[in-house]
DNA sequence: CAACTGACTGCCG
DNA sequence: CCGGCAGCCAGTT
């Protein structure tokens, strides 16, 4: 199994409603501190793989919205899941984040 | 083959 | 609170 692969099994794994950041995305593949390796992998998603793994569930530490693909359109597919985004489009992890419990 | 780049992150001043 | 900077690693130039 690639590394992608084993990313996406991952971001298959996040729960609807619920989001994580790509440090824990990639620690929980295997691959600690390699976080930056996880937006690349996602970054590399095609347009087929993008509709069997939940790409949009992935944000970055802070809780924002930090991709340059289409944040507008994950904004959305996050608010139509149920996840609340403050004033200052941030997400409140307490309520929305998953660690891989 | 060296240098750059990027859907990242944590530390430091 | 905020910008700078060094690790990380695969794909591009």
């Amino acid at each position: 199994m690639n590394t992608y692969e084993e990313i996406y099994a991952i971001v298959r794994r996040i729960p609807l409603g619920r989001v994580t950041n790509y440090g824990t995305v990639a620690a929980l593949a295997g691959y600690p501190r390699h976080a930056r390796m996880a937006g690349y992998a996602l970054h590399a998603l095609s347009d087929q793989e993008a509709s069997e793994v939940p790409w949009w569930r992935v944000v970055n530490a802070g809780g924002f919205i930090s991709n340059a693909y289409q944040p507008q359109l994950q904004r959305e597919l996050l608010e139509t899941e149920g996840v609340v985004f403050d004033s200052e489009g941030r997400i409140d992890r307490k309520r929305f984040w998953w660690d891989g419990a």
